[in-house]
DNA sequence: CTTAAACAGGATGTCAATATCCTGTTTTAA
DNA sequence: TTAAAACAGGATATTGACATCCTGTTTAAG
């Protein structure tokens, strides 16, 4: 349904958010969010050639987020590594159809779009900020536990 | 975002559904629905596999469609061929989140329900009553467009 | 200037989704 | 009983997603 690079993408965005401004080693962000750390190097490349994120080479450098995660939202990383291809015109090529989708696409479109809806409504900031037990990446303690 | 077999498979339904309760035969199908033929013959065995169609070998025989186009949902279609698979616990496997996931996952697992939800809320036969110049698989004549 | 840190990116491997082909089996009708 | 229709299903490409490895380049610090 959602592709392993967008769930790698998600928490590596996730990762650095949490850690605030300070660049994170490709290494580390592998290792705190279980993603293989050479296939992270490669979706981070993905991530910086849609602006979502910045990298800086040498000695002190890392990934950073480039925006603040109040204007970041979890469609803005989904469609960077794996875009929502949206139906706009009839897979069949009907003529007659063109942009104006028969029932069938329109409702498939429809579908599509109300996961681009739910994806686009929460920012980063906002999934930093929900009163819930579970952090994201973060295991709690035996004694933290509900 | 869905797959080739999704698309086909609902082309495949719907054509049926036009067509009555007369077996059709896979070429025709796949003549109708612009799918390849070798492999929406596979597609189909996915379908009776799940109970959405029925097949009958020999001359005369064909496929049908198992059930009442008004007990058929888009969803019911979807998951025959590639099922939507829901987050229900924790894909880093972190101890304490286990079933109770974490704000990304969650949001992430909302996404797939609200395309779950626009998928069941459709039935074949809803599909086929829509007032929409644009009739699924059909082109229309240029004296009959808009 | 040298060195180690850290990303850059090409080459390559693996596997599942997509797609094709061919032969076998079932079924109906003549 | 025979023949043709039609599905059944195994074997085999092809392609892109996922993943690894290795070497090169940039950068900061000493």
């Amino acid at each position: 349904m959602l592709s392993q690079t967008v769930e790698y993408a998600l928490r590596a965005v996730v990762f650095m958010a949490q850690r605030g401004p300070e660049p994170q080693k490709t290494g580390d962000i592998a290792a705190a969010t279980q993603v293989p750390s050479a296939y992270l190097a490669k979706v981070l490349q993905g991530l910086r050639a849609q602006g979502i994120v910045t990298m800086q080479r040498g000695v002190g450098g890392g990934v950073s987020l480039a925006r603040s995660t109040n204007e970041l939202t979890i469609l803005d990383v989904v469609n960077a590594v794996d875009p929502i291809k949206r139906i706009t015109s009839c897979p069949l090529d009907l003529q007659s159809h063109g942009v104006r989708l028969c029932s069938l696409h329109r409702r498939m479109d429809n579908a599509i779009f109300e996961m681009e809806k739910a994806f686009r409504s929460t920012t980063l900031a906002e999934l930093l900020n929900d009163e819930n037990p579970s952090v994201p990446l973060c295991d709690l303690q035996p004694e933290d536990r509900v």
